[in-house]
DNA sequence: CAGACTTTTCAGGAATTGTTGAAATTAGAC
DNA sequence: GTCTAATTTCAACAATTCCTGAAAAGTCTG
């Protein structure tokens, strides 16, 4: 591994465990996104010296987060694997399993809960609290899912407008017809 | 603390450990939040079955996640803490500092890493991809800042517009701002 | 500044998480 | 089917993170 890359694929190793994955698997997925062929596990423990075992599992654990692609060497028995080149790509994916473990479990806590009958006036309190987070938490997902439906281009006009979205908001209000009487 | 308020406080603990926190810091969020009065440290500690010393340091590093402020009573020499209790003030403040913990460091690295000539084809292979997720983090990252300078109900609007915001985009649709005009 | 009360620090132990080599399993070639 | 190479599993060990009680350091009051 050159200096280079090897400056990239460390850090990428420490920021792991600030992405709720670790070192190790931090690491596996630096090198493979940067790295033009596919490695196979044994190439890929030696890069990195960490033992075949821990290979194994992480490749193991970095398939559940959809992060690793397998691709086979005409000639080779061995597995070979690799990442998504296109960094759009993988941004959504993490984003998408993150949200699978980050928040999908709240949501579905927050509505449970929300439909028992809280019993004091501190549970009453509480129920608000969890009902506004519900509410918020929502609103984001179904945000989330929209944008995902978009053409990556529009999207990416979209992001690149930034604050300027305002103004084709606000003059007149525009687009959805407001459901609400909000103010005149 | 009843059922109701529990069942709450011990699911944002364990969802803790995957937002970068851990289970008693999160769980002591969690009771301050649904809390309607901010608590003590010794109400705390008792409440979550922690150790006084335990509680000292989650707020020390709750003040590091701005996710805690302090509150006196008065005739109580004690501190008194709470939680912002306006979820979407939590929500901004989390995706500051989570963007300063986990987004950060690895954009000051990217940049610092395009800065050096590649030395062989397998860096200039690096150097592209390392290119594409530093021009992608940029462009996240100035979008969140833009949206986050907008008004909360502008911001609101936008979010509940959704895919439709596309319409807006398109320019053929109508000129100017494409106004549907439901008003009264 | 003494005394009472509160908060913070920190070294050591507990708990959790990560890593390994050896053994078991799987898959392909013959 | 056997033989061989590749992968996975797992129990034991290592490293890291978390929690605690005891002691130190603050802080307010008179």
């Amino acid at each position: 591994m050159s200096p280079y890359v090897q400056r990239f694929v460390m850090h990428i190793g420490e920021m792991g465990s600030r992405w709720g994955l670790n070192r190790t698997l931090g690491q596996m997925c630096g090198l493979l996104y940067v790295t033009p062929e596919p490695l196979n596990a044994d190439e890929i423990a030696a890069t990195l010296n960490i033992s075949r075992s821990n290979v194994s599992m992480g490749l193991k654990e970095l398939k559940t987060w959809r992060l690793v692609q397998p691709a086979s060497v005409p000639g080779d028995r061995r597995e070979y694997w690799t990442t998504p080149k296109d960094v759009w790509e993988v941004f959504r994916v993490l984003a998408e399993e993150r949200r699978r473990r980050e928040i999908d479990p709240t949501l579905s806590m927050l509505r449970d809960t929300l439909l028992d009958e809280p019993a004091s006036a501190q549970d009453r309190y509480a129920r608000e609290r969890m009902q506004e987070m519900h509410d918020l938490v929502e609103l984001l997902n179904n945000w989330v899912d929209e944008m995902n439906g978009l053409p990556p281009k529009t999207l990416i006009r979209l992001l690149k407008l930034g604050r300027k979205i305002k103004q084709l908001l606000d003059p007149r209000r525009s687009g959805k017809a407001p459901t609400k009487a909000t103010r005149h």
